[in-house]
DNA sequence: GTCTATAGTTTGATAGAC
DNA sequence: GTCTATCAAACTATAGAC
C-alpha cells in the first residue's frame, strides 16, 4: 500500500470523470488541468504522463474486481448462492466507481505494451473466475451444459453495462440492481410457474 | 438509394476496420489513406470529413438494424418465439458487420451535434421495439414481470457484446450463436428439470 | 482523382524562474 | 509545486498543379 497524496488522488478522480465523459484520446491535459484549476504543466509534478494515469485507473479499478469477487469464489456456499453472489459484488464494484469502470472497459485500448498485455491477462483471469465457478454448477448438475466460456461471457457482458445506466439517485440499490440482474441471468425471462 | 462508388466503398470498409482496431481518435486521416495506398489529401475528393465518415459508418448500421429486427417485431409469431427471432436477426447483423457494429457501439460519443442527439434518439427507438414485445410478454403472464426497460438493457447488453468475441471462423453460425444467447436469456443458466 | 505543399491548430511534454 | 514560455510532433483540412 502506497501512500497517496491528497493532489494526486485529486487528480485521479478527475480524470476518472473526464476520461469516461469525453474519452481518454479526447481529454487533453489541458482539459485535465482545467478541470482542476491549474496550468497543464504543473500537472507534471505529480504525473510522469497522461497514460500513466489510465493504467493506474484501469489497475486499481481491476484490483477492486478481484477483490470484490475472488473471496466468495474461494468460500464454501452452496454454487448458486455463489454465483449470485459474486454477481452482486462485481456490479457493486461498477456503481461504486463508475467513472472508472467505464474507463476500464472501454479505453484499455490505449495503453501501450507491456501494460495492454497485462490488461488483457488480468481480464482473462478475473473471467476465468466466473467460468469455473460455472462449470463447478454444470457439474453438480444444477446449471445446464452451455458452453463455460460463453455462459461467463453473456452474464459478464449483461452486468458490465450497468457502468453505462446505473444512476446512485435512481429508484435500485446497487445489491437490488445486481440481486435482479442475478435472477434474470440465472432463471430467464419465461416465467415457469 | 444513393449510388455509391466503388472507391467511396472501399474507403468507408476501410474506415470501418481502422476505427474497429485503434479507435476514432486514433486513426488518423494518414492511416486511413496509407491504408487504402494513396496520399491523405487524395480522400478529401472522395468525402468532406472525417467524422462523416464515422457518421455514414453509424447510419448505416442502424439502418441494419432496424431493417433486420423491426419486420420480425411486426410479424404475428407468438411472442417468444419473436423475441427469440429478434435476437437472432440482432446477432447476425453484428456478426455480417462485424466492425461496423464495433465502430456503432463504441465511437458514437465522438459525432457532433446534431448527429449525436439523432443517434441518441434512434438507440432509444430501437430499444423501445424490444420493450414493447418484452411488455407485451408479460401482459400475456409469459414473462417474469421484470422492469421492461431493465430486461431490454440486460438483453441488448448481452448480445451486442458479441461483436468483442464472435470469429466467423470459429465453430458456431451467426445463428447458432443467437439462438444460444436467446436460450440463455429466457430460460436462464440453472437446471429447472 | 491524385499529387505536393502547406496553412492553422492542437497535442504531450520539458526548461527554468519563483 | 506552480507558473510562463516554448518545443517538436501530430493533427484535419485546403490550395492549386497535373
Amino acid at each position: 500500500m502506497k501512500a497517496v497524496s491528497e493532489r494526486k488522488q485529486q487528480i485521479t478522480s478527475t480524470a476518472e470523470r473526464l476520461f469516461n465523459q469525453k474519452g481518454y484520446l479526447a481529454t487533453s491535459v489541458r482539459d485535465l488541468a482545467e478541470a482542476l484549476g491549474i496550468e497543464a504543466a504543473s500537472l507534471y509534478s505529480h504525473v510522469q504522463s497522461k497514460e500513466e494515469l489510465l493504467w493506474s485507473i484501469a489497475d486499481r479499478c481491476a484490483d477492486e474486481f478481484f477483490d470484490a469477487v475472488r473471496p466468495i469464489a474461494e468460500s464454501n456456499l452452496h454454487t448458486q448462492q455463489k454465483l449470485t453472489e459474486m454477481i452482486v459484488a462485481h456490479v457493486m464494484v461498477i456503481t461504486r466507481n463508475q467513472d472508472a469502470s467505464a474507463v476500464f472497459f472501454r479505453e484499455w485500448k490505449h495503453l501501450s505494451e507491456p501494460q495492454k498485455s497485462q490488461y488483457a491477462q488480468r481480464q482473462s483471469d478475473y473471467e476465468g473466475i466466473f467460468k469455473a465457478v460455472i462449470r463447478k454448477g454444470m457439474e453438480e448438475n444444477l446449471f445446464k451444459n452451455f458452453d463455460e466460456g460463453f455462459s461467463a461471457r453473456t452474464i459478464l457482458s449483461a452486468i458490465n453495462w450497468t457502468h453505462t445506466w446505473y444512476r446512485p439517485d435512481g429508484e435500485w440499490t446497487a445489491r437490488q440492481v445486481g440481486e435482479h440482474l442475478s435472477g434474470f441471468l440465472l432463471n430467464g425471462l419465461i416465467r415457469t410457474i
